[in-house]
DNA sequence: AGTATATTTGCAACAAAGTTGCATTTATGA
DNA sequence: TCATAAATGCAACTTTGTTGCAAATATACT
């Protein structure tokens, strides 16, 4: 598993406080993250345009990925798979936990491919299952 | 074609000027509709509380569903399906276009099948496929 | 039609979320 | 160690969404 000097360095990106706990943050969580989630997980440390301008560097570089949720707010989650600057490949589904209100990347489970009506061309696709997770439902 | 006027007494709503001129917005509108499009639809003439009352009684009401997008900005359309009080059948692909912004139901485009892991319980499912219009392809 | 009543609206005030410009601080490479 | 470019924090602001309450309005009833 990579950590968070290797992933920084990687990707050309220096080496500062904000980003480098910013991603234990997400190293550490198994669930996506709300921007408010990461102003918590940091002790608040940072000022809330910091968090907001790492987190869009982490996009524009591909170590991040957001997920639309259909209560209006935007969760954060790190990229498994290759991703590079400018082009996510975060082909896999998300899980949002009605119980327990988590967000999960399900890595495992593959988009279903999807049939558009003639004249669409497809870019991307997002799925967001909403349900009850493995924990909350045992 | 039904029309707001018929929407509104079929679901037990009074017909007021907000709701009726909302509704006739949405029914005039081929695309989905972010809160901000329908304040300036209905030429500012409502107040913003009142705009989002009224959506949440739609929403309430299963006149309209809310469409997750990428951009935290959550947009609504009407339901065209069955949908009643509490329980929406938006079983149908939400399509994005990256050219020209519109967001578009495609009730034609059922939902794939997913194969959750193992543990999880399926509530309900959001597609949102990005990518280029009809219109704008052509 | 006129009126009572419950519902709906608009206003004010607020809270939360997100953005921008700029001065200060910090990381990095010479 | 130092110069420089990059990143941060602050202040001020905009946008988005919420709540309580008084005024306005839709509906049902006489």
């Amino acid at each position: 598993m990579k950590d968070a000097l290797d992933i920084l360095r990687s990707n050309h990106l220096s080496n500062t406080d904000s980003r480098r706990e910013i991603l234990q943050v997400f190293l550490r969580s198994r669930a996506a993250l709300a921007h408010h989630d990461i102003e918590k997980k940091t002790g608040e440390k940072f000022d809330r345009v910091t968090v907001y301008r790492t987190l869009q560097t982490f996009i524009d570089k591909g170590i991040v990925h957001t997920i639309p949720t259909s209560d209006n707010a935007v969760k954060y989650a790190l990229c498994r798979e290759e991703c590079s600057e400018g082009h996510h490949h975060d082909n896999h589904i998300h899980f949002v936990c009605d119980s327990c209100g988590n967000t999960t990347c399900l890595d495992e489970t593959a988009i279903p491919q999807i049939k558009l009506p003639q004249g669409y061309r497809q870019e991307k696709v997002n799925v967001i299952v909403n349900g009850v997770c493995k924990t909350c439902k045992s």
